[in-house]
RNA sequence: GGUAACGUGGCGGAAUGGUUACGCAGAGGAUUGCAAAUCCUUGUAUCCCGGUUCGAUUCCGGGCGUUACCUCCA
């Protein structure tokens, strides 16, 4: 499609036309997850929204012109807290977390990205990098440490809105007497010896985090690139360093050229976040919920707002793809969906615009014209909606089920025998039995069929 | 204290300097033994006060309220 992609950019806080540096080569870099415990919605969120956004660039390049780099950062203190408080190794809980997201990204419908690397297997060029600040004087050894020197770079703030004087100010400025200045932020330290440690010019040591962003992007995407996306709560302090570090070792006068940052998940209108104790589980909703349901629900609002969460959200997703499935087909062609359709998702990725859409094509689609109901699958499919056949999203449903599909079928016969006799007290007694177990029955065209409710 | 975001019908949630968002719930109807599902029809809204304007929910200013960030966090 011939219209820009609209994005709102943090940096400057303005909606802009995207313009990639090389519409061949549209590099895009996520802050993944630091795998230290199971992934909340809060962390779905992110996945979802740049996966969309990963799909729109794909549609506006093409499947081949877009990369799109996504770490796994599995060293971290957090992470060293967590395996102590479990009492298990690091690699065995950095393995099954990342192991767990896995599964959550596949549940949730979100396409591999094209590299996922992982801050272990970079150690080598974070060395070089800090190597790199230290020669270009933005940064000091002390101590077996090594600090970015904050004050020698100018542009420090320009993301987050922040000035200097504010932050020193601020109340939670880690104060340290290795540190020149409060602002300045660690690139390496040195570990203890129960601590993962790699060897540096600096002694036996580990990374800071915020580095392993700024070495990750550069090994894939250069040291300038289009896109840069994450969490609202990444802004500060660790996009804001990364764009220190980056632009200094690198020498350039830009890190990424638009950020885009998705709000929160919030309960209650309060921040949904590992600390606050609120968090749901993206594993707590499999049983009950197919992951398009979740999906959905997390594309329901629009990313750069707050989503506040409960059951009747989720209670009306279901609905919503139970009413669509009706018009699902499968589809073996390549079908275009209409600019003028596409257009709330080049709009700055407007999900419940698009969403808007589809309730449009499913009024056509429900008609009855096949080439209808394959427009309409094809645009869910394009989200990653619908993306499973009738018979799979009806055969979850069933996994749950107290009754056999034996026990359900001789309730209906008994049910219909009544019904013929006309005894519609015994009819409806059955029905209701099958109720209270979650089964609904429906009369219809003179058969009787069953589903979960 | 500093920096931001937000405030739209009963609920969720877009957009917009003038004209239907959309969905859920509610109401009425078709269908049904009754339901369910589906389909048709339908009511209801822009936090308050100023300003700009022919016209403001939208732009500007001031309130009020909610939330977030200020070196753990998506």
């Amino acid at each position: 499609m011939n219209k820009d992609i609209i994005l709102s950019n943090s940096l400057g806080n303005k909606k802009e036309k995207f313009i990639p540096m090389d519409p061949k080569k549209v590099g895009m870099y996520v802050c993944g997850p630091t795998v230290y415990d199971d992934p909340h919605i809060g962390n779905a969120r992110p996945l979802v929204v740049f996966d969309l956004l990963f799909k729109v660039l794909k549609c506006k390049y093409g499947n081949k012109s877009v990369i799109y780099v996504r770490n796994i950062t599995d060293i971290d203190d957090k992470i060293i807290q967590s395996s102590k408080e479990k009492n298990i190794s690091i690699s065995e809980l950095t393995s099954n977390i990342t192991e767990k997201f896995h599964d959550d990204c596949k549940y949730l419908n979100c396409e591999i990205p094209t590299h996922e690397p992982k801050a272990t297997e970079n150690i080598e060029l974070m060395v070089n990098m800090i190597q790199e600040l230290l020669k270009n004087k933005f940064a000091y050894e002390n101590k077996k440490h090594v600090y970015f020197k904050v004050k020698n770079f100018r542009d420090y703030g320009k993301l987050s809105n922040k000035n200097l004087d504010d932050l020193i100010a601020g109340s939670r400025v880690e104060l340290s007497d290795k540190k020149e200045n409060p602002e300045d932020f660690v690139l390496w330290k040195p570990s203890n010896d129960n601590e993962p440690s790699w060897e540096s010019p600096w002694g036996k040591g580990r990374p800071g985090w915020h580095l392993e962003c700024s070495v990750m992007s550069k090994k894939y995407l250069g040291n300038t690139f289009d896109i840069h996306g994450g969490g609202r709560d990444l802004i500060f302090p660790h996009h804001e360093n990364e764009i220190a570090q980056s632009v200094c070792a690198n020498k350039t006068e830009k890190f990424a050229n638009y950020w885009v940052h998705n709000n929160f998940i919030t309960m209650s209108k309060e921040k949904m976040a590992k600390s606050q104790g609120n968090i749901l589980k993206i594993s707590d909703f499999k049983k009950k919920y197919n992951g398009q349901v979740l999906r959905l629900a997390l594309i329901s609002t629009h990313y750069s707002q707050p989503l506040d969460w409960n059951e009747k959200l989720m209670d009306e997703c279901q609905k919503t793809l139970d009413k669509w499935y009706n018009c699902y087909v499968p589809v073996n062609k390549k079908i275009l969906i209409q600019d003028d359709d596409l257009n709330p998702l080049y709009d700055d990725l407007n999900t419940p615009g698009f969403i808007a859409v589809l309730h449009k094509l499913y009024d056509k689609a429900k008609e009855g014209k096949q080439e209808e109901k394959e427009i309409f699958t094809t645009a869910c499919k394009f989200i990653g909606l619908l993306d499973q056949s009738k018979e799979e999203w009806d055969s979850f449903k069933k996994q749950n089920l107290k009754l056999s599909e034996n026990d359900i079928l001789k309730k209906i016969e008994d049910r219909n025998k009544a019904r013929d006799k006309k005894d519609y007290e015994l009819a409806d007694k059955i029905r209701n039995e099958l109720l209270d177990k979650g089964i609904l029955i429906e009369d219809k065209d003179g058969k009787t069929t069953w589903k979960i409710k």
